[in-house]
DNA sequence: AGGTAATGTCCTATTGACAGAACAATAGGA
DNA sequence: TCCTATTGTTCTGTCAATAGGACATTACCT
């Protein structure tokens, strides 16, 4: 099929990713080189390039003939101070979590999953609206809690149509997350809507995330479809705010004289 | 400079400005022509044509020969139940406001701006960190409390180095959005970056928002940078997350084998 | 019936994104 | 010193994105 008619192209894609990892502070002993890079993404050398020669343009990595790449990023080596790298500098002051989901990569090896709930249930009206089946259709309820090792991070809600969640257990959603269950299902995971809000903690999910009741959370709903833009999963996830924030990149771009900005932000990795 | 490079196609920005608009329930009276639309952004038909076929095809506009183009959102028109538009089904079930931001164009039209208080102040720590200049430098910090019919929205905090805000007064942080102003001040804005997290109402912010005091909170932090990279505006906003939530999309761009999504969200828009 | 405005269809030409490959230059270890 | 891994540079193609235009077709209004 060759090159595919893509609305964002390889290379961006490529730079968004690695920027990504970056400041979430892989690479810290070293950048892969470009033929390893283009062989992992399956690419070309050039793209690989260009990706890397924009990440260079900000100061976030360094690159020099026979040594290969590497990072530049505070985290990692020595301080960079202010230099040449804008891009985060901000960095510093922000302990907790930054990206977003619940399912990054990073996230799943430096965080742990609790099963509190798996169950077939009924769809309720708003349950069956979300996912397009009949109200009363089965559907698979899952509560799970994920937390880092400084305690809990987030109360998550799903509920998939109960034709696809057939077979996932208790042992499979605790290890691995959902979305490779479904894909493993035979499900082509489309695209996603997703609305961020905030809620208070009522009792049960203080207790879960071990805050007081009443404490500010950030609500995410996510409506995730298949390539057939059937919906197969809905969500309801609650963060501590101060253990994860959601933060994102707005560029401007293009010249369409109004004045638009476009957010780009990684999301969901699971490998 | 004819064709800029842009990492995100031309008619992939107009699809994503024209479903904005869509969902605001803008064109509830007919959208504009292929042409017209040519004109106003500035590219040839088949640049726009592609993005109404992207919408036509999720259902969203209807197009026939002769007739034109027509929104085919509930909010608009008769109700279309599901037959083939299930980006935005779950769209009845939320009465607030959503897109992201203080300043999108619908919302200056929409909405009306109290400007609670406007004074310059010398930098703390904190704010110098994040604009990057002295602490002690004198910035101006403008506080804002933005308005729908049915009530306040949203609680703005600005910062700008006092350099630039030199001539900003009430007057006109009244009248237009502040980034207007800066681009008037002749500050070209490049880019922006944003957290969005949740916070609890206090006392003074519970009182503006005619809110409960402990009430949640979404709360944005937002950091512009100028096309040089210096930071130029410090934000800090609380909104009502029963009047204003952050909807985005979450599309799987491209086949780079690790399962990357990309965020396309339209953001600010300030004519 | 005729005019107008809209979308649908088809054409040409330019440019950038990308693949694939070769070769040069540099740094560091054996 | 030589070998190897790495980035830098420079090609040759292919294809998609976009600009710009011409013409057909349809629907609605006068």
């Amino acid at each position: 099929m060759s090159v595919a008619a893509m609305p964002i192209t390889k290379y961006h894609q490529i730079y968004l990713v690695l920027r990504e990892q970056l400041v979430e502070g892989r690479f810290s002993n070293g950048v892969p080189g470009e033929v390893a890079l283009m062989h992992e993404f399956g690419v070309a050398r050039v793209t690989v390039r260009r990706a890397l020669e924009q990440l260079a343009a900000e100061g976030l990595i360094s690159r020099e003939p026979g040594r290969g790449t590497r990072s530049l990023l505070p985290s990692d080596n020595l301080a960079l101070s202010a230099s040449n790298a804008p891009a985060f500098s901000e960095k510093g002051q922000r302990a907790g979590l930054t990206g977003l989901l619940e399912n990054l990569v990073s996230m799943s090896q430096q965080t742990s999953v609790k099963v509190l709930e798996v169950e077939s249930v009924s769809a309720s009206a708003s349950i069956a609206e979300a996912l397009q089946i009949q109200p009363g259709a089965t559907v698979q309820k899952a509560i799970r809690v994920r937390s880092t090792k400084e305690g809990p991070l987030s109360h998550i809600t799903t509920y998939v149509p109960g034709d696809i969640a057939r077979r996932f257990g208790r042992r499979e959603l605790a290890k691995k997350p959902i979305l490779v269950l479904l894909e493993e299902a035979g499900v082509t995971v489309g695209r996603a809507q997703q609305t961020i809000s905030a809620r208070l903690a009522d009792v049960q999910v203080a207790q879960h995330l071990d805050i007081a009741v009443g404490s500010a959370l950030l609500a995410v709903r996510r409506l995730i479809f298949d390539n057939k833009e059937r919906p197969i999963q809905w969500l309801h996830g609650l963060y501590r705010p101060d253990r994860y924030e959601y933060e994102m990149q707005l560029s401007r771009v293009g010249s369409i004289d109004a004045k638009v900005w476009v957010s780009q932000d990684l999301s969901a990795k699971f490998n």
